[in-house]
DNA sequence: CAGTTCGTTCAGGATTGACTAAACGGTCAA
DNA sequence: TTGACCGTTTAGTCAATCCTGAACGAACTG
Protein backbone atom coordinates (compact mmCIF):
# COMPACT_ATOMS: atom_id res chain seq x y z
CA UNK A 1 0.00 0.00 0.00
CA UNK A 2 0.77 3.91 -0.05
CA UNK A 3 2.75 3.25 -3.44
CA UNK A 4 1.32 6.91 -4.39
CA UNK A 5 2.89 8.55 -1.71
CA UNK A 6 6.61 6.68 -2.29
CA UNK A 7 6.46 6.78 -6.04
CA UNK A 8 5.98 11.07 -5.66
CA UNK A 9 9.05 11.25 -3.43
CA UNK A 10 11.31 8.40 -5.11
CA UNK A 11 12.28 9.04 -8.61
CA UNK A 12 9.69 6.14 -10.26
CA UNK A 13 6.80 7.86 -11.09
CA UNK A 14 3.21 7.00 -11.87
CA UNK A 15 1.66 8.40 -15.14
CA UNK A 16 -0.12 10.79 -13.22
CA UNK A 17 2.68 11.46 -11.06
CA UNK A 18 4.50 12.74 -14.16
CA UNK A 19 2.07 14.77 -15.94
CA UNK A 20 1.21 16.78 -12.49
CA UNK A 21 5.21 17.59 -12.66
CA UNK A 22 5.04 18.55 -16.38
CA UNK A 23 2.16 20.86 -16.01
CA UNK A 24 3.12 22.22 -12.66
CA UNK A 25 6.67 23.32 -14.99
CA UNK A 26 4.04 24.44 -17.49
CA UNK A 27 2.20 26.60 -15.35
CA UNK A 28 5.69 27.50 -13.21
CA UNK A 29 7.10 29.30 -16.51
CA UNK A 30 3.81 31.47 -17.11
CA UNK A 31 4.58 33.14 -13.94
CA UNK A 32 2.55 31.43 -11.08
CA UNK A 33 4.39 29.05 -7.91
CA UNK A 34 4.87 25.75 -9.09
CA UNK A 35 2.43 24.15 -6.32
CA UNK A 36 -0.18 26.15 -8.21
CA UNK A 37 0.48 24.06 -11.11
CA UNK A 38 0.75 21.06 -9.46
CA UNK A 39 -3.18 21.33 -7.53
CA UNK A 40 -4.43 22.16 -11.46
CA UNK A 41 -2.71 19.37 -12.93
CA UNK A 42 -4.68 17.18 -10.31
CA UNK A 43 -7.40 18.38 -10.15
CA UNK A 44 -7.74 17.87 -14.32
CA UNK A 45 -6.93 14.69 -13.44
CA UNK A 46 -9.78 14.15 -11.18
CA UNK A 47 -13.27 13.16 -12.43
CA UNK A 48 -14.87 14.63 -8.78
CA UNK A 49 -14.14 17.55 -7.00
CA UNK A 50 -11.55 17.65 -4.44
CA UNK A 51 -11.64 18.58 -0.88
CA UNK A 52 -8.71 21.19 0.30
CA UNK A 53 -7.38 19.16 3.03
CA UNK A 54 -6.93 16.01 0.22
CA UNK A 55 -5.38 17.89 -2.11
CA UNK A 56 -2.67 18.90 0.35
CA UNK A 57 -2.46 15.41 1.60
CA UNK A 58 -2.30 14.01 -2.11
CA UNK A 59 0.58 16.76 -2.85
CA UNK A 60 2.59 16.39 0.44
CA UNK A 61 1.67 20.31 1.41
CA UNK A 62 0.29 22.64 3.59
CA UNK A 63 -3.38 23.39 3.98
CA UNK A 64 -2.41 26.95 4.06
CA UNK A 65 -0.32 26.72 1.28
CA UNK A 66 -3.24 24.78 -0.97
CA UNK A 67 -5.82 27.47 0.16
CA UNK A 68 -3.90 30.46 -1.26
CA UNK A 69 -2.80 28.86 -4.45
CA UNK A 70 -6.17 27.29 -4.92
CA UNK A 71 -7.77 30.72 -5.00
CA UNK A 72 -5.70 31.95 -7.08
CA UNK A 73 -6.23 29.50 -9.73
CA UNK A 74 -10.08 30.42 -9.13
CA UNK A 75 -8.92 33.95 -10.28
CA UNK A 76 -6.91 32.50 -13.20
CA UNK A 77 -10.57 31.02 -14.35
CA UNK A 78 -8.86 27.43 -13.95
CA UNK A 79 -10.39 26.07 -11.19
CA UNK A 80 -13.59 26.46 -9.17
CA UNK A 81 -14.97 26.57 -5.67
CA UNK A 82 -18.01 24.39 -4.97
CA UNK A 83 -19.67 22.94 -1.66
CA UNK A 84 -21.55 19.72 -1.71
CA UNK A 85 -24.54 19.34 0.92
CA UNK A 86 -24.10 17.88 4.77
CA UNK A 87 -20.59 18.86 4.17
CA UNK A 88 -18.17 22.11 5.29
CA UNK A 89 -15.58 21.63 3.29
CA UNK A 90 -14.81 23.45 0.72
CA UNK A 91 -14.29 21.23 -2.82
CA UNK A 92 -12.12 22.22 -5.88
CA UNK A 93 -12.59 20.99 -9.65
CA UNK A 94 -11.03 21.74 -12.88
CA UNK A 95 -13.63 24.36 -14.66
CA UNK A 96 -15.12 22.76 -18.21
CA UNK A 97 -13.83 26.37 -20.07
CA UNK A 98 -10.20 25.90 -18.29
CA UNK A 99 -8.36 25.15 -21.43
CA UNK A 100 -10.02 28.21 -22.88
CA UNK A 101 -8.98 30.12 -20.16
CA UNK A 102 -5.07 28.84 -20.11
CA UNK A 103 -5.41 30.09 -23.84
CA UNK A 104 -6.84 33.75 -23.03
CA UNK A 105 -3.94 33.99 -21.14
CA UNK A 106 -1.79 33.50 -23.56
CA UNK A 107 -3.83 36.05 -25.87
CA UNK A 108 -3.75 38.78 -22.74
CA UNK A 109 -0.08 38.95 -22.61
CA UNK A 110 0.04 39.20 -26.46
CA UNK A 111 -2.01 41.90 -26.89
CA UNK A 112 -0.07 43.57 -24.28
CA UNK A 113 2.88 43.04 -26.43
CA UNK A 114 0.52 44.91 -29.29
CA UNK A 115 -0.60 47.62 -27.07
CA UNK A 116 3.21 48.73 -25.85
CA UNK A 117 4.71 48.27 -29.27
CA UNK A 118 1.82 50.53 -30.71
CA UNK A 119 2.64 53.16 -28.26
CA UNK A 120 6.41 52.19 -28.79
CA UNK A 121 5.94 53.20 -32.47
CA UNK A 122 4.59 56.99 -31.51
CA UNK A 123 7.85 57.45 -29.79
CA UNK A 124 10.78 59.01 -30.47
CA UNK A 125 12.82 56.90 -31.78
CA UNK A 126 10.51 56.06 -34.07
CA UNK A 127 11.85 58.17 -36.68
CA UNK A 128 14.41 56.37 -38.33
CA UNK A 129 12.94 53.69 -41.03
CA UNK A 130 13.86 50.96 -39.94
CA UNK A 131 12.85 51.41 -36.21
CA UNK A 132 9.12 52.62 -37.74
CA UNK A 133 9.55 49.26 -39.74
CA UNK A 134 10.29 47.05 -36.84
CA UNK A 135 7.78 48.29 -34.46
CA UNK A 136 5.29 47.95 -37.60
CA UNK A 137 6.11 44.37 -37.81
CA UNK A 138 5.83 43.50 -34.37
CA UNK A 139 2.65 44.74 -33.60
CA UNK A 140 1.14 43.67 -37.13
CA UNK A 141 2.44 39.96 -36.90
CA UNK A 142 0.67 39.63 -33.37
CA UNK A 143 -2.76 41.41 -34.62
CA UNK A 144 -2.50 38.62 -37.49
CA UNK A 145 -2.02 36.00 -34.88
CA UNK A 146 -4.57 37.43 -31.94
CA UNK A 147 -7.41 38.03 -34.53
CA UNK A 148 -6.80 34.48 -35.46
CA UNK A 149 -7.04 32.65 -32.36
CA UNK A 150 -9.74 35.16 -31.19
CA UNK A 151 -11.68 34.02 -34.23
CA UNK A 152 -10.55 30.43 -33.63
CA UNK A 153 -12.13 30.91 -29.92
CA UNK A 154 -15.52 32.41 -30.91
CA UNK A 155 -16.53 29.51 -33.16
CA UNK A 156 -15.41 26.92 -30.66
CA UNK A 157 -17.43 29.06 -27.87
CA UNK A 158 -20.51 28.71 -29.22
CA UNK A 159 -21.24 25.11 -29.17
CA UNK A 160 -20.64 25.46 -25.79
CA UNK A 161 -23.54 28.06 -25.64
CA UNK A 162 -26.04 25.40 -25.99
CA UNK A 163 -25.63 23.56 -22.83
CA UNK A 164 -25.95 26.97 -20.67
CA UNK B 1 22.81 67.92 -21.24
CA UNK B 2 21.93 64.54 -19.38
CA UNK B 3 18.68 64.66 -19.48
CA UNK B 4 18.21 61.09 -20.36
CA UNK B 5 19.90 59.61 -17.50
CA UNK B 6 18.22 61.37 -14.61
CA UNK B 7 15.06 60.61 -16.72
CA UNK B 8 15.16 57.20 -16.12
CA UNK B 9 15.86 57.89 -12.51
CA UNK B 10 13.50 59.98 -11.52
CA UNK B 11 10.45 59.42 -12.23
CA UNK B 12 9.47 61.60 -15.26
CA UNK B 13 10.25 59.04 -18.31
CA UNK B 14 10.36 59.78 -21.71
CA UNK B 15 8.73 57.99 -24.15
CA UNK B 16 11.86 55.56 -25.07
CA UNK B 17 12.30 54.94 -21.13
CA UNK B 18 8.55 54.09 -20.68
CA UNK B 19 8.77 51.28 -23.59
CA UNK B 20 11.61 50.03 -22.14
CA UNK B 21 10.05 49.58 -19.03
CA UNK B 22 7.16 48.21 -20.57
CA UNK B 23 8.53 45.63 -22.72
CA UNK B 24 10.79 44.76 -19.95
CA UNK B 25 7.98 43.57 -17.81
CA UNK B 26 6.68 41.82 -20.54
CA UNK B 27 9.66 39.74 -21.33
CA UNK B 28 10.12 39.72 -17.49
CA UNK B 29 6.50 37.44 -17.51
CA UNK B 30 8.07 35.90 -20.18
CA UNK B 31 10.74 33.87 -17.83
CA UNK B 32 13.72 36.23 -18.66
CA UNK B 33 15.44 38.60 -15.92
CA UNK B 34 14.02 42.20 -16.12
CA UNK B 35 17.48 43.57 -17.20
CA UNK B 36 17.03 41.29 -20.69
CA UNK B 37 13.88 42.86 -21.49
CA UNK B 38 16.06 46.39 -20.95
CA UNK B 39 18.20 45.21 -23.48
CA UNK B 40 15.86 44.40 -26.09
CA UNK B 41 14.00 47.46 -25.80
CA UNK B 42 17.13 49.41 -25.74
CA UNK B 43 17.93 47.88 -29.38
CA UNK B 44 14.71 47.53 -30.66
CA UNK B 45 14.68 51.37 -30.06
CA UNK B 46 18.03 52.20 -31.33
CA UNK B 47 18.29 51.94 -35.86
CA UNK B 48 22.21 51.19 -35.46
CA UNK B 49 24.22 48.67 -33.49
CA UNK B 50 25.20 49.64 -29.76
CA UNK B 51 28.29 48.57 -28.35
CA UNK B 52 28.34 46.62 -24.94
CA UNK B 53 29.83 49.57 -22.73
CA UNK B 54 27.27 51.86 -23.99
CA UNK B 55 23.93 49.30 -23.62
CA UNK B 56 25.35 49.37 -19.91
CA UNK B 57 25.80 52.91 -19.42
CA UNK B 58 22.48 53.81 -20.85
CA UNK B 59 21.03 51.28 -18.79
CA UNK B 60 22.85 51.53 -15.94
CA UNK B 61 23.82 48.41 -15.32
CA UNK B 62 27.46 46.54 -15.15
CA UNK B 63 29.02 45.29 -18.16
CA UNK B 64 28.93 41.36 -16.92
CA UNK B 65 25.41 41.81 -16.76
CA UNK B 66 24.99 43.06 -19.88
CA UNK B 67 27.27 40.49 -21.54
CA UNK B 68 25.48 37.32 -19.88
CA UNK B 69 21.77 39.14 -20.90
CA UNK B 70 22.69 39.60 -24.26
CA UNK B 71 23.85 36.46 -25.11
CA UNK B 72 20.96 35.08 -23.87
CA UNK B 73 18.79 37.49 -25.83
CA UNK B 74 21.16 35.84 -28.69
CA UNK B 75 19.88 32.53 -28.06
CA UNK B 76 16.21 33.51 -27.62
CA UNK B 77 16.63 34.89 -31.10
CA UNK B 78 15.62 38.40 -30.53
CA UNK B 79 19.47 40.03 -30.75
CA UNK B 80 22.70 39.14 -33.05
CA UNK B 81 25.85 40.16 -32.28
CA UNK B 82 28.02 41.81 -35.13
CA UNK B 83 31.51 43.62 -35.58
CA UNK B 84 32.58 46.35 -37.27
CA UNK B 85 35.93 46.60 -38.67
CA UNK B 86 38.69 47.83 -37.12
CA UNK B 87 36.83 48.00 -33.68
CA UNK B 88 37.13 45.41 -30.86
CA UNK B 89 34.14 46.30 -29.40
CA UNK B 90 31.16 43.49 -29.49
CA UNK B 91 28.03 45.18 -31.34
CA UNK B 92 24.55 44.17 -30.71
CA UNK B 93 21.53 45.29 -32.72
CA UNK B 94 17.90 43.67 -32.96
CA UNK B 95 17.19 41.18 -35.51
CA UNK B 96 15.24 41.54 -38.18
CA UNK B 97 12.93 38.20 -37.21
CA UNK B 98 13.01 39.45 -33.75
CA UNK B 99 9.18 39.69 -33.88
CA UNK B 100 8.59 36.03 -35.33
CA UNK B 101 10.84 34.67 -32.84
CA UNK B 102 9.22 36.18 -30.29
CA UNK B 103 5.88 34.67 -31.13
CA UNK B 104 7.67 31.66 -31.72
CA UNK B 105 8.87 31.45 -28.10
CA UNK B 106 4.68 31.44 -27.12
CA UNK B 107 4.13 28.56 -29.85
CA UNK B 108 6.87 26.54 -28.18
CA UNK B 109 5.19 26.58 -24.68
CA UNK B 110 1.95 26.15 -26.64
CA UNK B 111 3.29 23.06 -28.09
CA UNK B 112 4.62 21.27 -25.00
CA UNK B 113 1.53 21.81 -23.19
CA UNK B 114 -0.67 20.32 -26.00
CA UNK B 115 2.05 17.06 -26.03
CA UNK B 116 1.90 17.46 -22.13
CA UNK B 117 -1.66 16.89 -22.47
CA UNK B 118 -1.25 14.55 -25.34
CA UNK B 119 0.31 12.12 -23.16
CA UNK B 120 -1.46 12.59 -19.42
CA UNK B 121 -4.63 11.85 -21.88
CA UNK B 122 -3.15 8.24 -22.16
CA UNK B 123 -2.40 8.02 -18.09
CA UNK B 124 -4.68 6.02 -15.89
CA UNK B 125 -6.99 8.37 -15.05
CA UNK B 126 -7.79 9.03 -17.97
CA UNK B 127 -10.57 6.22 -18.08
CA UNK B 128 -13.69 8.78 -16.48
CA UNK B 129 -15.49 10.28 -19.56
CA UNK B 130 -15.03 13.69 -18.15
CA UNK B 131 -11.15 14.01 -17.78
CA UNK B 132 -10.90 12.17 -21.29
CA UNK B 133 -12.69 15.02 -22.59
CA UNK B 134 -10.69 18.07 -20.70
CA UNK B 135 -7.62 16.81 -21.95
CA UNK B 136 -9.19 15.90 -25.24
CA UNK B 137 -10.17 19.79 -25.18
CA UNK B 138 -7.08 21.26 -23.40
CA UNK B 139 -5.44 19.12 -26.53
CA UNK B 140 -7.85 20.24 -29.30
CA UNK B 141 -8.07 23.68 -28.76
CA UNK B 142 -4.44 24.47 -27.91
CA UNK B 143 -3.36 22.77 -31.60
CA UNK B 144 -6.22 24.68 -33.52
CA UNK B 145 -4.60 27.70 -32.27
CA UNK B 146 -1.32 26.10 -32.92
CA UNK B 147 -2.15 25.37 -36.74
CA UNK B 148 -3.75 28.76 -37.23
CA UNK B 149 -0.96 30.75 -35.86
CA UNK B 150 1.59 28.60 -37.48
CA UNK B 151 -0.13 29.27 -41.07
CA UNK B 152 0.00 32.49 -40.47
CA UNK B 153 3.48 32.48 -39.91
CA UNK B 154 4.28 30.38 -42.75
CA UNK B 155 2.44 32.68 -44.89
CA UNK B 156 4.47 35.97 -43.53
CA UNK B 157 7.73 33.96 -43.83
CA UNK B 158 7.65 33.29 -47.24
CA UNK B 159 8.55 36.94 -48.52
CA UNK B 160 11.63 36.92 -46.30
CA UNK B 161 13.03 34.01 -48.25
CA UNK B 162 13.98 36.40 -51.40
CA UNK B 163 16.34 37.49 -49.52
CA UNK B 164 18.14 34.75 -48.44
C1' DC C 1 -21.57 27.20 26.18
C1' DA C 2 -17.59 24.27 25.38
C1' DG C 3 -15.44 21.74 21.75
C1' DT C 4 -14.66 20.51 16.75
C1' DT C 5 -13.67 21.23 12.30
C1' DC C 6 -12.98 23.89 8.76
C1' DG C 7 -10.43 27.85 5.89
C1' DT C 8 -7.63 31.92 6.13
C1' DT C 9 -4.04 35.15 7.74
C1' DC C 10 0.49 36.23 9.36
C1' DA C 11 5.35 36.10 10.67
C1' DG C 12 9.38 33.64 10.05
C1' DG C 13 12.71 30.34 7.52
C1' DA C 14 14.78 28.75 3.62
C1' DT C 15 15.54 28.63 -1.16
C1' DT C 16 16.05 30.66 -5.50
C1' DG C 17 17.76 34.04 -8.61
C1' DA C 18 19.62 38.52 -10.28
C1' DC C 19 23.09 41.74 -10.21
C1' DT C 20 27.71 43.37 -9.17
C1' DA C 21 32.71 43.82 -8.39
C1' DA C 22 36.86 41.77 -9.12
C1' DA C 23 39.83 38.62 -11.25
C1' DC C 24 40.88 36.38 -15.63
C1' DG C 25 42.09 35.50 -20.61
C1' DG C 26 42.76 37.12 -25.15
C1' DT C 27 43.95 40.48 -28.58
C1' DC C 28 46.20 44.42 -30.39
C1' DA C 29 49.72 48.38 -30.15
C1' DA C 30 53.96 50.47 -28.83
C1' DT D 1 57.31 42.29 -23.25
C1' DT D 2 54.58 45.52 -21.32
C1' DG D 3 50.45 47.92 -21.17
C1' DA D 4 45.78 48.95 -22.54
C1' DC D 5 41.35 47.55 -23.84
C1' DC D 6 37.16 44.19 -24.03
C1' DG D 7 34.36 40.45 -22.98
C1' DT D 8 33.60 36.65 -19.93
C1' DT D 9 33.72 34.00 -15.69
C1' DT D 10 33.10 33.58 -10.78
C1' DA D 11 32.26 34.32 -5.97
C1' DG D 12 29.41 36.80 -3.13
C1' DT D 13 25.66 39.89 -1.72
C1' DC D 14 21.19 41.36 -1.86
C1' DA D 15 16.29 41.03 -2.66
C1' DA D 16 12.27 38.50 -3.71
C1' DT D 17 9.23 34.82 -3.01
C1' DC D 18 7.51 30.48 -1.85
C1' DC D 19 6.18 27.56 1.78
C1' DT D 20 5.16 26.26 6.46
C1' DG D 21 3.58 26.30 11.36
C1' DA D 22 0.88 28.57 14.46
C1' DA D 23 -2.65 31.60 15.71
C1' DC D 24 -7.21 33.24 14.47
C1' DG D 25 -12.18 33.46 13.09
C1' DA D 26 -16.27 31.39 11.63
C1' DA D 27 -19.70 27.84 11.50
C1' DC D 28 -21.65 23.80 13.25
C1' DT D 29 -22.47 19.96 17.15
C1' DG D 30 -22.88 18.04 21.55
Amino acid sequence: MDTERTASIAGKASGEDQFIEQFARLLEQEGGPRIAGRIAALLLLSAEALPLDEIAERLQASKASISTNARMLEQWGLVERVSHPGDRRDYYRARSDAAVNLLERRLEWMRRLRDVADAGAGSGAAQHPVVRERFATLCRLHSFALRNVERTLRQLRKPDRRRP
